[in-house]
RNA sequence: GCUGGGAUGGCGGAGUGGACAAUCGCUCGGGACUGUAAAUCCCGCGUCGCAAGACUACCUAGGUUCGAAUCCUAGUCCCAGCA
């Protein structure tokens, strides 16, 4: 914990240009980007999850672990803690860009229940179990937590298996020692017409295409990384598929824009207005001269 | 031109006399989310209606039948094979 720590955050959905944003006020305000995004952090999926490395600007949280290693929340808000940190001792402001926005969450609003480890014993054990026999194990174990739950994750294994996990862990989730509390966070968020949004994920994905993913794809086979977890997702996934691709991608922005839109404490910007640049940035010096 | 196959919702594709507004998948719309999150999952999707429900649908036009997307006849279009 620190006194006087401010994070500035960029959200929003894909290909919105929240990188460029990104850059663009760290050089202004001095400030050290740190992805947040959930599929950056593996090396070598580097063109397939939009990784940019302008020249002069060193940005944290990629290529944290290998395609085939486990990643989690927890990972991710050790990494960012850690960079948070580092990047107040250099005298920077650190901006937390990216669309995951339960990343961003975890970090900002230091959640603790992903400070529960996973049971591979237990979900070893739950696995084949029916989303039936899941909801009615979590209300033998926890009634109060099988009640509490929606309609949607009564009826998702995924979430049924690690709320047991979590009923199963006897004690309180951490988040560890370099866990922050921030003093003051600015979010920024970024969005686009659907119209403009469509279209720019599409020009984006065949740039990404002319960009040579096809030999990132072929990498990955030979390395034996294309079974892994982070593989299995749009992209990586329907290759050869551009169009599937495209749609894909689409409907993973929507998704985003479901999360964010739950988090009010975002200023938004639409970037099919003009003159938004100017206004982010005179928002950004506002809040950076104010402690 | 002949022969065979086919025409069903935004698309693919079931159904082949009643229980069909039509399995299912995709798209599409909305939503959930606190250790896989570019993941996983939920709801909706003919029209009108908050709902109960009502109404119109399975290429077109007739017919058979108590009853047809399903059977028959004619027509239109598409596809495959042969000429």
């Amino acid at each position: 914990m620190r006194n006087n720590s401010k994070i500035l955050v960029i959200c929003g959905p894909t290909a919105t240009g929240k990188t460029a944003l990104a850059v663009y006020l760290s050089k202004l305000f001095d400030g050290q980007i740190i992805s947040a995004d959930s599929r950056q952090v593996y090396k070598y999926m580097d063109i397939g999850t939009g990784k940019e490395k302008p020249e002069g600007v060193n940005i944290l949280g990629y290529d944290l672990v290998r395609p085939d290693q486990e990643f989690s929340v927890k990972k991710y808000t050790d990494f960012a803690y850690k960079a948070i940190k580092d990047t107040y001792k250099k005298g920077k402001i650190p901006i937390l860009v990216g669309g995951t926005g339960l990343y961003i969450s975890a970090v900002v609003d230091n959640l603790e229940k992903i400070g529960i480890p996973r049971n591979l014993k237990l979900r070893k054990e739950l696995e084949d179990k029916s989303r039936e026999e899941l909801f009615n194990l979590l209300m033998k174990k926890s009634p109060s937590f099988a009640i509490g739950l929606n309609e949607s994750d009564r009826k998702n294994p995924r979430r049924l298996i690690r709320a047991l996990e979590i009923v199963s862990y006897n004690k309180v989730g951490s988040l560890g020692e370099d866990a922050i509390q921030f003093d003051s966070v600015l979010w920024i968020g970024l969005k686009a017409s659907k119209e403009e949004l469509t279209k720019r994920i599409e020009e984006r994905v065949d740039e990404r295409v002319k960009m040579g993913f096809g030999k990132e794809m072929e990498f990955l086979k030979r390395k034996g990384y294309l079974g892994a977890i982070p593989s299995k997702t749009l992209g990586y996934k329907d290759w050869p598929d551009v169009k599937k691709w495209k749609i894909e991608e689409i409907n993973y922005a929507k998704r985003q824009m479901v999360w964010f839109k739950k988090e009010k404490r975002i200023k938004w910007f639409d970037i099919g207005k003009t003159g938004w640049e100017e206004k982010v940035v005179e928002l950004v010096k506002k809040w950076y001269s104010t402690s």
